[in-house]
DNA sequence: TCAATATCTCAAAAGATGTTGAAATACTGG
DNA sequence: CCAGTATTTCAACATCTTTTGAGATATTGA
């Protein structure tokens, strides 16, 4: 995970339907839901529903795989898992472990 | 942590510039930093600074506090830490432990 | 092959966000 | 209290992003 690559997962996430998406996709688990599928719960149109899947399969956050006539997303787990530890590389200039939890005690006051 | 609240710290985490003022606040630990001091390691003007430094403070991923004739910046930790939790909710139906480690083992194919 | 289904692409309009430079405000040390 | 320092505010402009609706493309089952 590079700055570059953060930055374009974390604005793909700033965005309400796509923050929903990625959120119903990591609870859907490793098996994915097809476009149709995603787009329904969202309520939206196809073309929206298209555009923004693509946004966050550029950015890495999920990925696609085609089935008989659909295409199913599924959430990218390492890649979603990887935007904290980005942002929270050298924290407290190593003093603290965030990924323990630890870094709230040890830093915050 | 709710959408709302995650929609504007992802959209805060999304600018090349406020990226790299977290990062750096980060690394800065409790003490945190003057304004003036974040914009100069930054490179950029005032104006421009103190536009990111509050946009970032309004989506609650650093606090601020006056010291003297500075404000001082600093990273709000759990704020922070909080964002991938709300990600990773439910994930894969409560079958894995994203936090753990274990998303990407039990998940991932 | 053909009809039906599923998804994607495109361009235009609308909306949101970032940058700039000048001016205003807030605070402190002498 | 005043000069100097630190930071914020503002408005105009430029840029980037999202939505919409219509049409194009891809795949499959009959």
């Amino acid at each position: 995970m590079n700055e570059l690559q953060a930055l374009a997962a974390f604005g793909s996430l700033s965005q309400e339907t796509r923050l929903r998406i990625v959120r119903l996709l990591v609870k859907a688990g490793p098996d994915g839901m097809a476009a149709g599928a995603v787009g329904e719960a969202m309520g939206a149109s196809s073309s929206k529903t298209s555009f923004h899947l693509s946004h966050l399969e550029r950015a890495g956050l999920i990925r696609s795989r085609r089935e008989a006539r659909s295409i199913i997303y599924s959430a990218a787990y390492p890649a979603l898992s990887g935007l904290i530890e980005f942002l929270m590389k050298d924290c407290c200039q190593g003093r603290c472990d965030p990924a323990g939890n630890a870094c709230a005690e040890t830093c915050e006051a």
